[in-house]
DNA sequence: AATGAATGAGGGTTCATTCAT
DNA sequence: TATGAATGAACCCTCATTCAT
């Protein structure tokens, strides 16, 4: 990648990251082009020069969201851990990436209010590739025997849900911290897969 | 109340439950008056005669779901059953009442992007009232020795947030019925609870 | 007029009566028939059984009080007094009409902006009525030697246009009173007509 | 100031006397923002880009008007004549603005009716200087002894509403010029202030 | 690479008017 | 005689988008 090119992606992750922001702050609608633009001490107009259009930067934004979550889950999957620690590992790594970037990771509920066509058929892709690897992981320990015998999909769909329903209700400033969270969540979703006795 | 008033209160409601499903489609900025209005064969304008305006229409759905939801669970607070068998009915109803009125009850994320001053106020009050309800069963369940010891928000987040994300997958035609999905969310969530061995 | 038609009138010109209040504190556009018919406790249906639009309820305020304007001035031009206390007279009762009626009286400006055809022309035939009263008034004053040579149609202008912006200042409340603006006005505007020395 | 800041003045100034004529001719509430812009070859859209909204645009018409209309009076109270032909030059000040200007100057009454809030007050102080300047020359008159003794605000109101009242019959085309219309008005109106004798 | 200016489609809302009852 | 309900045209305003510079 040229230089120029470079430096043209650096611009653009700075103006996603801002825009992420303001877009989730205000919802894909409420947001204007102007809200993102002034934030950046740019001028609407400039904005284009980045993005084709209003949808183009949100689908940025959102891809830049999930692929870092993939690329996370993948070094889990591929670490040497047991599938309990696997599990746990992934569960912590996506409540930090979620409150991290909150604002970020805040844009990718219902895709389908925002997205049309081919940006949507996109982010639905990537969707179902993080989901298919939270399920391997709990496929894995069903067959080593270190979980108990469940619905893969539905307690995927069970812990993913109470993941990121945290965006609703965290906040970097009161309440609980990163930690607390990560460690009682994390200890009451393994709870479920550990054999019962 | 007068035989028109009841006709009024009809008519509102049948005006809501439409609305909300164009307004949980398309979202609350995506979606206009005029698509609520054509759905109900009516003309923009005459809804203005049974809601002051869109955040009003709003609100009322809002309103109308959350007011069942409290209904719902002080049932179960008031019934005979242990702890356990009331924190099971409470997943149980709250997953029937989300996916029997999915429309509505997905209006409900994110009230701060859609409303402001007064309205929003009186929906954070309720929305407290029902978590409030919800905590008061895990605590009962703690004090009488049948739960494990537990954050109780932690928990109730953790559990509302499972389940207040079925909206995001579930679908009346395919994949998992109601009841699949009471039964193993009930399962599961109350393996949090119980006390380990 | 049969008596049947008698209480309609009554009930139109207590329509008109309160109408014009409205109408003049918000203005022709800035009034809506809903804020017209709320004033009078009906519905706004109603007011269609009374008058056939805005426009025509608006002219007939106009109507009414141009009306009295000219039967007082004629009163005074029949009377015997002379020039001198005819013209006084006619700016005395003048003023008086458009104090007490301040709410009436103020719908009279500016018809060309809220009339059109007919309605229009009427009002405007009906004003020059008034003012050729006014006129005559004057003449009588040169001719009979009483009143300097003046420019009858400038002086009726000056005259009329001070008396008519009173409203634009006067307030039952506080400030000067009818007789006192009555006394000071007449006053000033007939020491012009006086022969000067 | 900047080129360009300059620039979009010249563009306001010409947008406010383009839409004074519209709003003159059809009153604030019936002339639309449509109305303004079709006549300035512009799009309604971009006649946001000047002004805030319409309230803002009505505001800067009459802003623009009155602050002339107090330069005027301040240099000829500053200016060393006496206070007869001050007042003379106000008189005839006043008309020359008034039919020079009339669609801009007639948006001045009513304010009330069209105003609120902080746009309102403003304007309303602006006035009352207006008012306290031209009691100021009546005053000095009184003073000197040149006037016979008045009450100044009553004359006042009665010089400026028999002022204000030219444009609701002045036409540039036909009946009086602006010189027959000054040169009588202010030999009237001065009539009544010259000591009697 | 950036922007000032303009556009136009569309959204929420208001309101005079109608009409069945 | 009166009204509740509905209508639809029009209005103000917003905003994503474009384009000449």
């Amino acid at each position: 990648m040229s230089l120029r090119k470079k430096k043209i992606e650096k611009k653009k992750e700075e103006i996603l990251r801002s825009a992420a922001e303001v877009l989730n702050e205000k919802g894909y609608h409420g947001a204007t082009m102007e809200d993102i633009a002034t934030k950046l001490l740019m001028t609407k107009g400039s904005m284009y020069y980045y993005f084709k259009n209003k949808e183009d930067l949100y689908f940025q934004c959102h891809r830049m969201m999930i692929d870092k979550s993939n690329e996370k889950i993948e070094d889990i999957i591929n670490s040497e851990k047991s599938p309990l620690e696997k599990l746990r590992s992934a569960i912590i790594s996506h409540i930090k990436l979620a409150t991290t970037e909150k604002s970020m990771f805040s844009l990718m509920d219902k895709p389908e209010q925002k997205f049309s066509g081919e940006y949507l058929e996109d982010i639905l892709q990537q969707r179902s590739e993080y989901e298919k690897n939270f399920d391997q992981i709990i496929n894995e320990g069903i067959q080593s025997g270190e979980f108990d015998h469940v619905d893969v999909k539905l307690l995927r769909l069970l812990i993913l849900g109470s993941l990121n329903w945290i965006l609703e209700w965290y906040s970097p400033e009161g309440g609980k911290t990163q930690d607390e969270i990560s460690e009682a969540f994390s200890d009451y979703l393994l709870r479920i897969v550990k054999k019962q006795c």
